[in-house]
DNA sequence: CTTGACCTTCCCATGATGGGAAGGCTTACC
DNA sequence: GGTAAGCCTTCCCATCATGGGAAGGTCAAG
């Protein structure tokens, strides 16, 4: 499989591929004799492992992590749960945080007329 | 006040003072016979505004509507609210995309036992 | 054999921020 | 008056993950 067909069966652009690449996040495929790269089903189960990773929120860094625990036969779960709980933890943190913005944002909101006039509580509360 | 005095009174690192200078946020100030910024009350309730902002989640050009609207006296409050209700739209949609997140992952955690055999349903969900 | 759709590498841009170097001021103290 | 510390200046580079695009090589279909 050329690269375009990877990024197409996996989800991963074909720019990236070749930047996980680069990164040392997934090996160096094969090539053929023109210079192409050329894929085989494990390398794209281990694209679609980092989308899957990507898409749960894991930095590529962490993705790396998981991805070497994954091919590690021999690995602790608790390695991996200790990993998935950081990171849920972190994701509900940033998750508070933008709802905490929205709920100051959304009371600012909520006292301002929204017609032509120009009084404003909203900018009025960020400028105070 | 020079820039550091700026900084600890606003919250905003002379760095990104310099920076917003330079993208055209906020106006150049006056410089002192050696060169160094000097700024006045004026330039520091901006700051304080760009801060407040940045806190609300507001991107620098979010931002900079925002102060423009805030420096035109005869602005329409409809259009504050309106850049503000789009923007609490986009904090709760990220905010709902990070606790999805959350979500399969604590899924997945929950069945992970998390101790020193190896067999993980974290790993095999991402791999699936 | 040409054309179009691939592929290659290389460089640049994004957004917001920080780090640090090299050099010039200012201030406080001896 | 000199010196050292702590400011300030500009300039360049790094981060994170991604995309855009140029210049040039290759492959397959017509």
């Amino acid at each position: 499989m050329n690269i375009g067909e990877v990024a197409a069966a996996t989800g991963v652009s074909a720019k990236m591929i070749r930047y996980y690449e680069s990164i040392g996040l997934i090996a160096p495929p094969l090539r053929s004799e023109a210079g192409y790269r050329v894929y085989r089903d494990e390398e794209i189960h281990s694209l679609r492992f980092v989308r899957r990773a990507r898409d749960l929120g894991f930095s590529l860094e962490e993705t790396g992590s998981l991805l070497a625990l994954w091919r590690d036969r021999s690995r602790a779960s608790a390695d991996v749960k200790a990993l998935a709980l950081k990171h849920i933890a972190e994701l509900e943190e940033k998750a508070a945080a933008l709802q905490a913005m929205a709920a100051t944002l959304r009371h600012l909101a909520s006292h301002c007329h929204g017609d032509d006039r120009p009084d404003c509580p909203i900018l009025d509360g960020i400028g105070r």
